[in-house]
DNA sequence: TTTATACCCGACTAAATTAGTCTGAATTAT
DNA sequence: ATAATTCAGACTAATTTAGTCGGGTATAAA
């Protein structure tokens, strides 16, 4: 409960990485993979997430790989989960309507409001914070 | 990722449903099952569990049930999170020492640091916040 | 223009966690 | 005694997360 997933911490190792790099070098998938010790397959998924999210470029052909594009000191925690791992809420109730409990549920709004002071804490962190 | 347990919730609707009632005044646990439509067992385990952490007062017997018993202004939240669902943390490496990326890791610090704030937050947090 | 390197993508399987069930006991008011 | 209730732990089922596989596409360089 209320762990990050590996998916995100991959994310996060491989930015950090490639930040230590000047910014014109290309960083390929195997390189921090053995580096770090993660399966090679997932941290390309993972990698493919953030390229798509526009954090990262890609760099096809021989000498490939990627490198940062986003300024990550203006990406914040909770843009960076949710591009990797999709909406994300304490409670079901929060992004999706037909949970169960929902038409009984007596703590609702309270669990809404630390919902909310969850998602301000990560808000107000970017993802610069963790890498750099 | 980043999500309450089932187990929490059921909890924190239990408590709430007790404290609306005079404190003499005992709950069992189908009454909160079936208001509230949670299963039976379920919800059960999950009173054991605050029982045996001091947070209700179990009556055995016919009549019997369970009524709160700790202040709970004074019980944080991470301290209900952790008597109902064990050690707390956003990896693994916060209370398992043998994480296998944690020789490697480049991200720890600053994720024990983010750690660190999820914990405050949570620990300036009352359950009777959520439950008055 | 061929080849080798590296990214892309989705479907798949495996492992771990969470949710829920069952069975049988202990306690106690009536 | 009996019935209502909590207690305990083993068990199964569902869901989520982690990891794998196979077959693509793009491109630098020989
Ligand atoms: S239904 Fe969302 S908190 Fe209960
Ligand atoms: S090993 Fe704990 S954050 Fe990486």
């Amino acid at each position: 409960m209320l762990k990050l997933t590996r998916k995100v911490e991959y994310a996060l190792i491989a930015l950090r990485h490639m930040q230590n790099k000047e910014s014109r070098a290309v960083t390929n998938t195997k390189e921090i993979a053995e580096m770090y010790d993660i399966p090679l397959e997932l941290l390309a998924k993972t990698l493919q997430l953030m390229a798509r999210g526009g954090i990262v470029d890609a760099v096809h052909g021989p000498n490939g790989g990627y490198k940062i594009k986003a300024k990550l000191e203006n990406i914040n925690m909770i843009e960076f989960f949710e591009k990797i791992e999709g909406p994300l809420g304490l409670m079901d109730c929060y992004f999706d309507s037909d949970c169960t409990q929902i038409s009984a549920c007596n703590i609702r709004s309270p669990i809404q409001k630390i919902n909310d002071n969850m998602r301000n804490m990560f808000e107000n962190m970017s993802v610069d914070e963790i890498t750099q």
